[in-house]
DNA sequence: TAATGTCCTG
DNA sequence: CAGGACATTA
C-alpha cells in the first residue's frame, strides 16, 4: 500500500509539465510531511496571494502538524523575528515594482527558464545546507575537545589558534552563506517577478476589486468551500489548510489574527508593489546544520508555493477571460496536472464528497434564466462537461470505486491526455462552473465529475461543431461519450451506479441543448410516447432514468401549457364582451399568450413556431374557456378532458428532428 | 408492478 | 425544472 506521498510522487513523475516540479519534492522524506497538506493547498493558492491570508495559516498548520521535521519553534517568537521577513520586503522593494503589466505568452516567463532558475536555487539550497552541516560538525568537534589525556599547554596553545582558526572560518563561512542566501534571495524574487509577470497587473486590479468587494477571492474561497472536508477533524480544529485558504480570507479582519499571533508560518505575500517572502525559520535557526535543512525546506517549500499560485492564478485568469482558451492553451492544462498534488486530500475527503459532494459539475445542465443565445456556449462546455458523454466502456465509474481505485482509474485515460485527475478536472471544472454560474451545480455528482472531466480533456471539439455532427460521427462520439449537440447519456448500468453512489440524482444526463429540443419537440407533440422520444434524441442513449427526464421534461412543458391556457381562458372569461372574448381566445403571433409561449418553448427566438402548435394552442384555450364558462371547473377532474383532446393533437414532427443536436430552422436559416 | 401522468412544492 | 406523492392504466 503505497502512502500519499508515494502517489505524490506518482504524479509528479507523470504529469509535471516543468522540469522545476521535479526538482521540488526532492528525496528528503520530511519533505513528504508536509505534502497532504501542501498539495491540498495547491488548487487554492490563490488565496494565499493575499496578506492575511491562508499562507499564514497554512503554515501554521503545517507548523503544528510538524509538518517540517524538527522545525517547531515556540510559537512565542514574534513575527518580527521570523527569518528574512523584513529582509525580503526591503530587497523585494525594488525588484517586485516592475510593471507586472505585460502578460501573455509572448512575455510569460518560460518554464525552461523558470526550471533553470529553480535547479539553481536548488543547488544553492543544497550547498549552503551542506556547508551548514559542516559547520556543525566543527563546532562539534570543538565541543568534544576537552578530552582529560590532552595536555594543558598544547591543549591552550591549540585551542587558541583553533579558536581563531575556526572563529574567522565560521564568520567566513557564515558571511559566504549569507551571501549564497542573499543570491537565493535574488533568484527567489527573480522569480517572483516572473510570477507576477504572469498575472500581471491583473493581479493588482483584482487584488484591489476583491478587497472591496471581497467578489473575487470568494469564488475561488467558494471553490475552496466545495472541498472543504467537514468530516475532517482537522477542518474542525482549524487546522486544515483547507478550511484556512478558503474560509478565512473572507475574514481577514476576524481570525486572521488568531492565526498571525502565533505565525511561524511560511508567509508569502505578495503586494502590489511589495514582494516578500517569510521563511518559518528564526534568525540564526538557520545557521546550524539543522537550520540549513530547514531553510532547504522551508524554501523549497515557498518555491513550490509560488509556482503553484501562478499556476492557479493563470488558469484562473485564462479560464475567466476566456474560458474556451483553456482548451487551446497548454498553459491551463498543463499546469492543471501540477494542480492535481493533492492525492491525500483526495483521499482523505472522499467520504465527505459522496455526500457533500463537489460542486464541479453541473448537476442538471439545464438553464431557464438565459437567454439560449447567451447559453449557447455554456450549452456547448456542459456537453463537453456533462458527464454522462463518457460511458466509459472500459472502466468502471469512478464513484464507485475507493479512493485508491479512483487513482488507478485515472491512468486509463488516454495516453495523449494523461492528465485526467480530479484536481485537473476540479479546476477546469470549476472555471467552467464559474462562467457558467447561473447553472445549478450539484454537489453530488463526483462521479460524473471524473467522467465529466474525461471529456472535457480529450474530447474537446470546436464547440461550433457540437450539435451538427453527422450521425456518423455523432456515433462515434456516442461511444466516446461524447456527442454533437451535447450530452450523451448514461446508460443504463450507469445509473444504478449513480445511485449507488448515494444521493444521486435520477436525471443527469441530457444537456441544455437536449432540452432545448425536448422544447421545440413540445411545438409537435405534447404527449411523445417514449419510442417518439428515442427517434428523436437519436444522439441519447435512452435508460429508464434518461426516458424519465424527458417524460418529466415534457410533464412540465405540459403543464406549463396548461397553466397559461387556463389562465388566459379566465382572463377571456372574465372580459364581458363576445368580440373581446373572441379575440381573446385568438392565438395570434402579436398576442400575449402566443409571445409566452414563445419565450419558454422556444427561448432564443430561432425556431419558427409551426402553425399547428398555434391552433393546438387555441384548441386548448377554448377549451378551458368553455369549460370555464359553463362551470365544469368545479369538478375537479374538469381538466382531464381537455388534456384528453389536446393529446390526440399531436402533429408528426419534421424529420429534421431525427438528426442529432437541436434542429435548425430552415425556414429561418434558409 | 412498471410505466405514465398530474399535482404540488421548492 | 426536479422531486415526490399520488393516481391511473395496462
Amino acid at each position: 500500500m503505497d502512502s500519499p506521498s508515494d502517489r505524490f510522487h506518482q504524479q509528479l513523475s507523470q504529469m509535471c509539465p516543468f522540469e522545476l516540479y521535479r526538482s521540488l519534492p526532492d528525496s528528503n522524506p520530511s519533505s513528504h510531511r508536509f505534502s497532504p497538506g501542501s498539495l491540498s493547498s495547491h488548487p487554492l493558492f490563490s488565496p494565499l496571494m493575499h496578506p492575511n491570508s491562508a499562507s499564514q495559516r497554512w503554515g501554521s498548520f503545517r507548523q503544528r502538524q510538524g509538518l517540517f521535521s524538527g522545525l517547531l519553534v515556540d510559537d512565542d517568537v514574534s513575527e518580527e523575528d521570523v527569518f528574512g521577513k523584513r529582509e525580503f520586503a526591503v530587497g523585494a522593494t525594488a525588484s517586485s515594482q516592475r510593471c507586472p503589466g505585460e502578460r501573455g505568452q509572448g512575455s510569460a516567463p518560460d518554464p525552461g527558464d523558470w526550471g533553470q532558475d529553480f535547479a539553481s536555487v536548488k543547488r544553492l539550497r543544497m550547498d549552503s545546507a551542506a556547508r551548514s552541516e559542516e559547520e556543525t560538525r566543527r563546532e562539534g568537534k570543538r565541543g568534544r575537545k576537552s578530552t582529560p589525556s590532552v595536555r594543558m599547554d598544547e591543549r591552550k596553545v591549540a585551542e587558541q589558534g583553533n579558536r581563531r582558526e575556526s572563529r574567522e572560518g565560521r564568520k567566513r563561512q557564515r558571511q559566504e552563506l549569507k551571501l549564497q542566501l542573499e543570491e537565493t534571495r535574488g533568484k527567489l524574487l527573480e522569480l517572483q517577478r516572473k510570477v507576477w509577470k504572469v498575472y500581471g497587473g491583473q493581479a493588482d486590479d483584482e487584488k484591489g476589486a476583491e478587497e472591496e468587494q471581497g467578489n473575487g477571492p470568494i469564488n475561488l474561497d467558494e471553490v475552496a468551500e466545495m472541498f472543504s472536508d467537514n468530516d475532517d477533524p482537522l477542518i474542525g480544529s482549524g487546522f486544515s489548510p483547507l478550511r484556512c485558504s478558503s474560509k478565512k480570507t473572507n475574514e481577514t479582519s476576524g481570525n486572521a489574527g488568531m492565526f498571525t499571533e502565533t505565525s511561524m508560518d511560511l508567509d508569502l505575500e505578495l503586494n502590489a508593489d511589495q514582494v516578500w517572502l517569510g521563511c518559518s525559520l528564526v534568525r540564526g535557526e538557520w545557521e546550524s546544520a539543522e537550520g540549513g535543512q530547514k531553510f532547504a525546506q522551508a524554501l523549497k517549500q515557498e518555491l513550490a508555493n509560488v509556482v503553484a499560485q501562478v499556476i492557479d492564478r493563470v488558469v484562473r485568469l485564462y479560464a475567466e477571460t476566456d474560458p474556451s482558451a483553456v482548451t487551446s492553451t497548454a498553459i491551463p492544462q498543463e499546469t492543471s496536472m501540477t494542480l492535481d498534488l493533492n492525492p491525500d486530500r483526495r483521499q482523505r475527503t472522499h467520504a465527505a464528497e459522496q455526500v457533500e459532494a463537489l460542486p464541479l459539475v453541473t448537476k442538471s445542465p439545464h438553464d431557464k434564466r438565459a437567454p439560449i443565445a447567451q447559453s449557447v456556449h455554456k450549452d456547448l462546455l456542459l456537453s463537453q462537461a456533462n458527464p454522462s458523454l463518457a460511458p466509459l466502456p472500459q472502466p468502471p465509474l469512478p464513484a464507485l470505486l475507493p479512493p485508491r481505485s479512483k487513482e488507478h482509474f485515472l491512468p486509463s485515460y488516454p495516453p495523449d491526455n494523461p492528465v485526467p485527475l480530479p484536481l485537473l478536472h476540479y479546476t477546469m471544472q470549476n472555471l467552467f462552473a464559474r462562467s457558467l454560474s447561473s447553472l445549478p451545480l450539484h454537489k453530488d455528482c463526483l462521479s460524473e465529475s471524473y467522467m465529466d472531466f474525461r471529456s472535457h480533456n480529450s474530447a474537446f471539439p470546436p464547440l461550433p461543431l457540437l450539435g451538427q455532427l453527422d450521425p456518423s460521427q455523432s456515433d462515434r462520439a456516442r461511444e466516446g461519450g461524447m456527442r454533437g449537440g451535447g450530452a450523451g447519456v448514461v446508460d443504463g448500468g450507469d445509473a444504478a451506479l449513480y445511485l449507488a453512489a448515494g444521493s444521486i440524482s435520477l436525471y443527469k444526463s441530457l444537456s441544455p441543448c437536449h432540452l432545448k429540443k425536448a422544447k421545440l419537440l413540445f411545438f409537435y407533440t405534447r404527449y411523445p410516447s417514449s419510442s417518439t422520444l428515442k427517434t428523436y434524441f437519436p444522439d441519447v442513449k435512452f435508460n429508464r432514468c434518461v426516458t424519465s427526464q424527458l417524460i418529466k421534461w415534457f410533464s412540465n412543458f405540459r403543464e406549463f401549457f396548461y397553466i397559461q391556457m387556463e389562465r388566459f381562458a379566465r382572463q377571456a372569461a372574465r372580459e364581458g364582451l363576445a368580440s373581446a372574448r373572441e379575440r381573446a381566445l385568438r392565438l395570434g403571433r402579436d398576442t400575449e399568450l402566443y409571445r409566452i409561449l414563445n419565450m419558454h418553448y422556444n427561448k432564443s427566438n430561432d425556431y419558427q413556431v409551426p402553425e399547428r402548435f398555434v391552433e393546438v394552442s387555441e384548441v386548448a384555450l377554448r377549451e378551458f374557456f368553455s369549460a370555464i364558462q359553463s362551470g365544469r371547473d368545479a369538478d375537479p377532474c374538469w381538466k382531464k378532458a381537455i388534456y384528453k383532446i389536446i393529446c390526440k393533437l399531436d402533429s408528426p414532427v419534421p424529420d429534421s428532428f431525427r438528426l442529432p443536436g437541436c434542429p435548425t430552422d430552415s425556414y429561418r436559416m434558409g
